[in-house]
DNA sequence: AGCGGAACCTGTCGGC
DNA sequence: TGCCGACAGGTTCCGC
């Protein structure tokens, strides 16, 4: 569900929320959800830990931790983290419960079960992380950097945006979203791409990431903030998920197509 | 190197 | 009402 937008909001938070709490106990409903270590490995490593800092990388949320250790959590499609009090009942979707030192709970919910929760030493020594290219946010990505990274692949602009080990964070909804923005066909191989296509789609990836950040993320059906409250860049969205509907540039049909078995929306008619 | 397809999971929605 | 297939903010692995 979450990309770079929503990740950061929760990381935000979850960085307001827990900075200087201690983890005092851990439960793991659902096994599967943990990468590397066992259900008491895991707890075991956790229990006693203080959280120094909550930060994102990628799609990835990176708690690290007092005296040592880093806490890894991917979210994939369905993922949440879910602060409540002491007093609440647990949900069954709550697949690792946080005892927090003050009282409180963090809940990691997750109806598919696709996220995935795994500790390390340092955040180096994360193999996920050091696979991870370019933040999109970050001065490094320019449009020098694109053009040179677009120019050697034949990869359709759209999976090549998509591809984390290239850029990292961008989504499903953004690169439509970025690919519409930018007038550019989602289709066309990355290294067909002239001069000024890609410094509309660096000019845009900006753009768009920077408002859905002050929106904090596009909640379509199951996207929530660490306090339950939804983003509100759905508000914005151009043409992801509206197939069949005007394009707000020349009120030809948005198309939804299907590439890398993930959907496209498009105006087939202004995006060259 | 790169691409397509399947797998991982569960829930919801639309069509017949 | 009920069943069935399509679809969902993602990643990884396997085979060609």
């Amino acid at each position: 569900m979450p990309e770079l937008p929503e990740v950061e909001t929760i990381a935000r938070e979850l960085n307001q929320a827990l900075s200087g709490q201690t983890i005092r106990k851990v439960q793991v409903r659902r096994p599967g959800l943990l990468e590397g270590d066992s259900p008491q490995g895991f707890e075991a490593g956790l229990a006693g830990k203080q959280v120094d800092r909550v930060a994102r990388r990628g799609k990835y949320l990176v708690f690290t931790l007092v005296p040592q250790g880093v806490l890894v959590a991917h979210l994939r499609m369905t993922g949440k983290f879910v602060l409540q009090g002491g007093a609440e009942s647990i949900p069954p979707s709550a697949r690792v419960v946080f005892l927090l030192s003050g009282g409180e709970r963090l809940l990691y919910q997750d109806t598919r079960c696709l996220g995935r929760l795994f500790l390390a030493r340092t955040e180096e020594e994360a193999p996920p992380l050091a696979r991870l290219g370019m933040e999109p946010l970050s001065g490094g990505f320019t449009p020098g950097w694109l053009a040179q990274g677009a120019a050697k692949s034949r990869t359709p602009i759209k999976v090549w945006l998509m591809d984390q080990s290239r850029v990292a964070g961008l989504g499903n909804i953004y690169v439509s979203e970025i690919c519409f923005s930018a007038r550019v066909a989602p289709t066309r191989p990355a290294n067909s791409l002239n001069r000024g296509e890609i410094q509309r789609i660096h000019r845009v990836t900006g753009e768009i990431l920077t408002q859905a950040l002050a929106c904090n993320g596009t909640t379509i059906s199951d996207y929530r903030k660490v306090d339950d409250k939804t983003g509100t860049f759905q508000n914005f969205l151009r043409v992801y998920g509206k197939k069949g509907a005007p394009c707000p540039r020349c009120a030809a049909p948005i198309q939804r197509i299907v590439q890398h078995q993930r959907s496209t929306f498009l105006c087939p008619v202004c995006q060259k």
